[in-house]
DNA sequence: ATATGTGAAAAGGTTCACAGCA
DNA sequence: TGCTGTGAACCTTTTCACATAT
């Protein structure tokens, strides 16, 4: 063990166990076993060993784990030890629904700037701050030390946003524009697209009525006493 | 070919294909080979054979593939023929956010009705619609035959919602709270998770500032004409 | 007695490389 | 000639199963 290199399936599955462990903690519970750790997340209890296995033998054996110090182990491992300052950019619906969402300061992160292109949008007060404009980026990044940026601009304008972040010294993007976006290597980037969610869903929802469909067909077939040949 | 069962993997990335796909039909490109809309959706070209392989061969070798035809095939295969009706439950920051997202509408999404426990927010006017109360879900869910709902509540009321969405008959859920939900076998469930997707870049923006430190001490010591063993 | 940590096997996904076809 | 469609190789991730530790 002690690989030194965590499988990115692994790093994704962090977050969720650290909601669980805080969850736990929150009602006094100390140890916590992999199986209940991974009832909790929602995942299978040999993945939530091996997963844990990579950041260190943190268990006893036949005990469990320690919730504190899992946690503890956990947060310094995503790199959760310090607030990163964050700037949001595109003060649409999303943008200030982002800009006021309170789990972002519960769990590591703090709102440090909002920006965007639109000059009758620059001091409107959004929360505790107040609306910046995107030329100022550069110096909004630097003065605050960020380090992590939030695309919730329209599409079409993504690109020349994510560029402007990155040549202002951001190295990790949250995108949540229904773009592809291009990031030099170095730069971090992951997206959240609802309109993609929402299409994995639709297939599935067809699906099952295609399957659903199939079944009537079947039913209303059987009473007509139609030989054999039934579909898997 | 023709296996009758489309990998998880490629059912998500054919929304991504599709929307590479939308924009060439805008810009009046016909055919397009697996190349360039493996560029366009930033995955690799094999990877494009592979996943539109499992739709059929709709493509002509020597040729490529051409741009409507795959649409039509893409969006058949995703259940995007129809318009699917949604209810959003938690007019919130977020709730609001989305039901006034335009991008639902252009690909393939209705929000039907939007939905709120908060006897205070109901009559609300949210776009075109009103804010309805939780407890006519039921009746909601049927007179819209809506089959998504879509969850952006608290965390502390995302289960209730849930079974609430599953009893009246929604068979596909989008949940945006920080929850675990738990649903049974024939509904699926996908999840958006804003803090997730942060503390993921987070670990990569650590894991950076950890390495530049290393960088920083050996360009230190180097100077130091401190003999050999170089950090890979 | 009980639950971790981990090799080894299995499953799933990606990429290669080329035969097959327009 | 040029690009698709696909077996085969490869890599990643998941799951099994058990030796190991308390």
């Amino acid at each position: 063990m002690r690989d030194r290199a965590i499988p990115e399936a692994t790093v994704a599955r962090l977050p969720l166990y650290l909601r669980s462990l805080v969850e736990m903690a929150e009602r006094n519970v100390h140890t916590v076993s992999s199986e209940q750790l991974a009832e909790a997340a929602g995942v299978n209890s040999a993945k939530v060993r091996k997963d844990l296995s990579y950041l260190g033998s943190y268990g006893t054996r036949g005990v469990g784990y320690d919730v504190e110090y899992l946690i503890y182990q956990v947060r310094r491992e995503l790199g959760l030890e310090q607030a990163w300052p964050v700037v949001i950019v595109g003060i649409g619906n999303l943008g200030r629904a982002l800009a006021n969402y309170d789990g972002f300061e519960e769990r590591g992160f703090r709102v440090a700037a909002v920006v965007d292109a639109d000059l009758a949008k620059v001091g409107e007060p959004i929360g505790p701050l107040a609306v910046e404009h995107v030329d100022d980026l550069e110096r909004i990044v630097k003065e605050h030390g960020i380090a992590i940026g939030v695309i919730a601009t329209p599409a079409a304008a993504a690109q020349e946003v994510c560029d402007r972040l990155v040549a202002a010294g951001v190295s990790a993007i949250l995108n949540f524009a229904p773009a592809l976006l291009q990031v030099p290597t170095g730069v971090s980037l992951r997206k959240v697209d609802l309109s993609t969610e929402l299409q994995i869903l639709s297939f599935h929802e067809q699906r099952r009525a295609a399957v659903d469909l199939v079944r009537q067909q079947v039913a209303a077939q059987r009473p007509r006493q139609r030989a054999g040949r039934d579909g898997g």
